[in-house]
DNA sequence: TGACAATTCAAACGATAGTTTGAAAAATAG
DNA sequence: CTATTTTTCAAACTATCGTTTGAATTGTCA
């Protein structure tokens, strides 16, 4: 087996990632992708298989980079106490709303799955959905010890669309009229502010 | 003057309404919306200028009837306790888990929009958006009143954040592994939940 | 009714989409 | 080096896209 192909795989997928991010699926043409990687037109079908091939690759490690950055803490969030880990975790969620880098290209795939799920997106989701929901279950869990599993599931859910709300229109909401500031420190107080919702809402009350 | 052609845009206007909800901008083709509309592929053209100016009509309907839902019982809301017109809100706002229908669809619109904001749809919110958004800060003014104004419009978008979680994924949570019910009860039920929750997080706390 | 504007229609336009082709080039194995 | 496979390449193929065209039809007003 000879494989001097890599190379040309890897700019494939790194151009095809940006645009994906970019522009959605539909809005992405191969002639785009292989005018930025700079490789023939042939070969995202050589190498993928087509344009959903492509897609499929680029999704998985949206999908792996994403969580697993998450998933990374896990077990040292566990030894925090409650409130801290939450703190953490909130304080991760919002991370690509500083960062213009790869993570921020992953959150914007996904957005464009939340409209119109591929079939690719939706198997890899049940398959690979449950760690990451498990952790922020867990988190949750610590705060409602006697929840039932709907609940605690609803509340992880809750969690997450707190920060997502914030990442997911972070463009529209850095500018008029809303014009949130996003620099570090305003992110940081973001975070906390959040964090102090977030506990007062699951903490018991009588 | 003659306007004997009333009939033949609000069939394309319904047509392509329904056709941009499920699959955008992009994804919709005018071939598509005149073959449901049932008129000829030239009428687009000749009543709207184009694919452009038909979805902008679309825009605007959905921008028009999602915020007067709202906007129509903001003046009830304000005269009830804050705690029932937080419920009220919540339960507004989740309203298209349940319903099929016109707001659903506008909604989705709106979330293809969160993903690639067109020209229209940016003017449209700059323009538009400051009678929802003061709604909703209105409403967690209530709960925070000596908050300032950065606070106020973070409470906001948290609030509004926490119910379109549930909106905009609803048919990823309503498959596996999450599996949450989406029947009426199940439904109230969330709404109850979620507004203890905001109400428990807004609530000032020593 | 006749003249004219408004509306509908089938057909075609140019552009771009994803994919396929078959040969040239490069890399590997014997 | 030779034989073979892998990889690249330019070009073409088929399909669909949004839009335009110009004639036919319909509706309105004088």
């Amino acid at each position: 087996m000879t494989r001097p192909s890599e190379l040309t795989r890897e700019r494939i997928v790194k151009a095809a990632e940006r645009l994906f991010a970019e522009r959605g699926y539909d809005g992405t043409s191969i002639r785009a992708i292989v005018a930025k990687a700079r490789v023939n037109q042939a070969a995202i079908n050589y190498h993928f298989n087509g344009k959903d091939g492509l897609y499929r690759e680029v999704l998985l490690g949206a999908f792996r980079s994403l969580t697993e950055h998450q998933l990374a803490r896990a077990a040292e969030t566990h030894e925090m106490p409650r409130e801290l880990a939450l703190a953490a975790f909130i304080h991760r969620q919002l991370r690509p709303l500083l960062a213009r880098d790869e993570a921020s290209r992953h959150i914007r795939i996904f957005n464009w799955e939340t409209v119109r799920p591929t079939a690719v997106f939706r198997r890899l989701l049940t398959e690979q959905s449950a760690p990451f929901m498990g952790m922020a279950t867990d988190l949750v869990r610590r705060f409602l010890p006697e929840a039932d599993h709907r609940t605690l599931v609803v509340a992880a859910i809750w969690l997450i669309g707190q920060c997502s709300v914030f990442v997911r229109n972070r463009e529209q909401l850095a500018s008029a009229p809303v014009l949130l500031a996003l620099d570090e420190s305003s992110v940081e107080w973001l975070a906390e502010t959040l964090t102090g919702w977030t506990i007062g809402g699951l903490r018991p009350r009588g």
